[in-house]
DNA sequence: GAAATAGTGTCTTTAAGACAATATCAG
DNA sequence: CTGATATTGTCTTAAAGACACTATTTC
């Protein structure tokens, strides 16, 4: 029987891309993720992924939602596994592994994040992360980033908000500007309407106190 | 500075589901995925996936070659990574984390593995491996070929032979039966046709020796 | 009623699928 | 020429996109 004490082991950490839609400076929402940076006294390190080490016997996801808790004070999220980023140069502190994973913070939980100074909501542009004064994440972040914008993106081609970062009931129109929001491109409103209804269960709410006709709310079918 | 000496580290394996498609026993050209069992002397282990420890500072796509490589003797493949399976209890002698891959033989190379007793190519029925008196995979290598069934299936779509299966040139009779094999359905050949021609380039020779008209033969695209 | 936004009808354009005609080879 | 298979034309059907009309609200 093999012996394990016969190999050596990396050590294994996770880092994750928290993405939402967030309103930025002029006022528009755009499609975000979610930096932090250590504070030590009066020092700040450059801003990264939150991410952290597995501990002994503990499952990915736990790790990433236990670095979440830690680090931003967020929970009740659900990891998605996305890469692992095995280059052995890529630490050097040494041979770290690191398992990518994505996430997602409704986009009512957001703007509490605002508060904090070793956190901050970075813009994407294109699928990278724009932070003034620091052209690059460390590590291989921003592959990670780029990976993690491009699987999203992906995922909302044909499903309603499959990351909800909406709460329900929601209308057409809401759901439709967080979909143009984190596409970067806009979408036409009968079209997108028609892709979408098959997906969603009318409610009796209606919208109120705007002008025009009230929008229905609608639910996730499923 | 985080010392890395802090944290338990687990051991790191690599799994592969190496698929072809390859003839059955009743002459049908059948995806398949490779399996492997320990010989020792007499005595013959579970029919498994291929797989072996990360060696130290060892990039996983090189541990992948390196165990196609002792395991089964073959070479010059590229592994895909899947996914990391890291139920703690996954393995009874111990914590061991491991990355699933999708690696494919080309189907000129296949039948030349069937001349070794502790190798099998086992017929994929729905998403599972079909190995004759033995229900399932050990570990959880069930959800690994099931796993990367479905990615390999799913690039497939649109894409004439991506992974290189087929060797060039080849005709677009050879094509659509290679992709009738692994997708397990028929094809209409006008459709698949004119679904494959943007993504190849026609070379100058055609198909001889065979009744009827000569088809031509193509080469991917790019 | 005017303005605004929700929701729908329908026409146009594009793509997919099916069927069948034509093309080119071996014998 | 016959039989076989490749390749293309074209008709049918379905989906996507665009435009405009109707519906329901606030003021």
């Amino acid at each position: 029987m093999t012996d394990l004490q016969d190999f050596p082991r990396p050590s294994v950490a996770v880092d994750v891309a928290v993405l939402s839609v967030v309103v930025d400076d002029g006022g528009v929402d755009r499609l975000s993720v979610l930096l932090h940076r250590r504070s030590t006294g009066t020092e700040h390190g450059k801003w990264s992924l939150p991410g952290s080490f597995l501990r002994e016997r503990e499952r990915l996801a736990e790790a990433v939602q236990r670095t979440l808790l830690d680090k931003c004070g967020i929970s009740g999220l659900t990891p998605r596994q996305l890469v692992v980023l095995d280059d052995p140069g890529r630490d050097d502190r040494g041979w770290v592994l690191s398992v990518a994973h994505l996430d997602v913070v409704p986009v009512a939980d957001a703007p509490s994040l605002f508060s904090r100074t070793d956190l901050r909501w970075a813009p994407i542009r294109g699928e990278a992360a724009a932070v003034p004064g620091q052209r690059r994440l460390p590590f291989d972040h921003d592959s990670i980033v780029a990976e993690a914008v491009a699987r999203f993106r992906g995922d909302h081609a044909d499903a309603p908000d499959p990351y909800r970062l909406l709460e329900e009931p929601f209308t057409v129109r809401e759901l439709r500007h967080l979909h143009e929001a984190l596409l970067g491109e806009d979408l036409q409103k009968d079209t997108f309407r028609r892709a979408m209804l098959p997906h969603l269960v009318a409610t009796r709410s209606t919208e109120s106190g705007s002008v025009g006709r009230p929008a229905r709310r609608y639910r996730r079918r499923g």
